[in-house]
Order: C-alpha cells, then sequence, then structure tokens
DNA sequence: TGAATATATGAGCATTCATTCATATATGAA
DNA sequence: TTCATATATGAATGAATGCTCATATATTCA
C-alpha cells in the first residue's frame, strides 16, 4: 500500500475519533475500577481476598495497618462492587465479589514482564 | 468438609498470607500502571492511540485540551512503557506499545458489565 | 444491663496530582 | 539566519486522596 493511502487511513482515523470515543460518562466507571488499583494497600487488600475470605482485623494484622485506614480502604473497593461482605457474629468477613479481578492483575503483570525484556 | 476444616484452612490461609504476599517492590510496578490508567484524560489517549498512531497536537485537538496538558500525560505514559513516541518532520508520533493494554481495558469493562446485573 | 470487642465514620492534615501559564528547545521553511 | 510551528518542561495552584485520631454503632458475653 502507498504512502499516500496511509495517509488518508490515517486522517479518516482521526476523523472519527473525535466521535467515536466513548463519552465520560460511560468512561467513569472503568477509570474509578483503575484508580481504586492504583493504591497499594487496596492492591494487597484486593491480593489477600484472593486467597481466603478475611474479616476487617485480619486484615489489618495482614498488612500491619490500622482497622481505620483499612476499614476506610474496604468501604471505597464496596462502593465499587470489587468486594461483598457479610457478618459473622461479631466479624464482618469481606470477600472478593468477582475472580475476574485477578485476571486483570495477571494481564497486568504479564505486560510489565514483557517490558524487562526491552533492554 | 466440616465447618472445623474450613476453620483450619482458613488459619491456615491467614498464617500464610503475611509472608506470601509479593513485597512492595514487586508490586510498585502494577500498582503504577493503575494509577496510569486511573485517569480520565490518560484512558481516552490511550484509547485514541488504540486506533491510530497520533501527533501531540492531534490528541490535543481531539480531546479539546491543551497541548501542554497532553505533553505532560504523555510523558507519563511513556515512562511507564505505554506508549513509545518517533519524531516525524515537526511533529512527534506516539503510538501504544503494547496492544495488552487494550485487553486489560476490555477485561475491566466486562467486570462493569457483570455488575449491571446485580439489581 | 454493662463491659469488651469489632467495625464504621467524620474531621483534620499532609501529600499527591492534573492543569495552566510562561518559557525553552527543536525542526522546517523562507 | 530568521521566523513560524510543534513539543517539552518547570513552577504554581487548586483539587483529590490516604492516613490518623476521636468517636459512634453493633454484637457478644457475663
Amino acid at each position: 500500500m502507498s504512502e499516500q493511502n496511509f495517509e488518508m487511513e490515517h486522517q479518516q482515523a482521526l476523523h472519527n475519533l473525535k466521535q467515536g470515543l466513548p463519552d465520560d460518562t460511560d468512561l467513569e466507571a472503568m477509570v474509578n475500577i483503575f484508580k481504586a488499583f492504583g493504591d497499594m494497600t487496596r492492591v494487597k487488600i484486593i491480593l489477600a481476598l484472593s486467597e481466603t475470605p478475611l474479616s476487617v482485623g485480619e486484615i489489618a494484622d495482614t498488612l500491619d495497618m490500622s482497622q481505620s485506614s483499612i476499614s476506610h480502604q474496604l468501604s471505597i473497593l464496596k462502593q465499587l462492587n470489587l468486594v461483598s461482605n457479610a457478618r459473622r457474629g461479631r466479624n464482618i468477613h469481606y470477600r472478593l465479589s468477582d475472580q475476574h479481578i485477578i485476571t486483570i492483575f495477571n494481564q497486568t503483570k504479564e505486560h510489565i514482564i514483557e517490558d524487562d525484556n526491552d533492554f
């Protein structure tokens, strides 16, 4: 294919882009989830919960962080439907609401591994 | 399996967790990538670049944002190896460095779609 | 009921971060 | 070389965010 054809396709694509991009309200849900994943504490909580359901106190112990801090972060994860909870006696047990999440983590790790090959 | 066995497995899992969680330096790379995805502007840039390589100016036009703002965000994406660039005449063309990224976006969208079914 | 334990929540604070503005750098054209 | 265009960059600013501290709520146990 000729240089001109590439250029035409590019112009075409460029023109379509402005309309074609999903609008803010559609993207917001995705961005919010990535925001949630963009914090070390929340990532560790998620990784811990991927092994077994845990109470708030157990998570705080595991991560060596305050109960309050963990509770705040859990409420963010819950609002995004990333975790769900259920009271069991005095404790409240949290669990991952969707194993999908771990797939996303793994996919991202793979991206990083590929990077390491460029040098 | 009995209630006690569940409890024992839980204790076992809990005990393993504190050692088992990846340490901060390992997680940081992943967290940084999610941080990058956790911003509307950067997500839009990535989506645009997934259609076709674009110059800085073209991106700024497409997203209706200042050249400076786009340039700042591109430098963040570049540092994370999410995009690469090449000068072409007066312009600098950016492209996605890895199509993996779009897979991650799609996977995340699927998570959201599943959520919508709970009501 | 009262004490102890587990969790949630709101305010305050320090930090991070996205954008803007001004300006520097690099390229192509005249 | 000089001008115009494209991009990068640093400082400043306002908004968002994560943690702490104090306190409220809920549950169990004696």
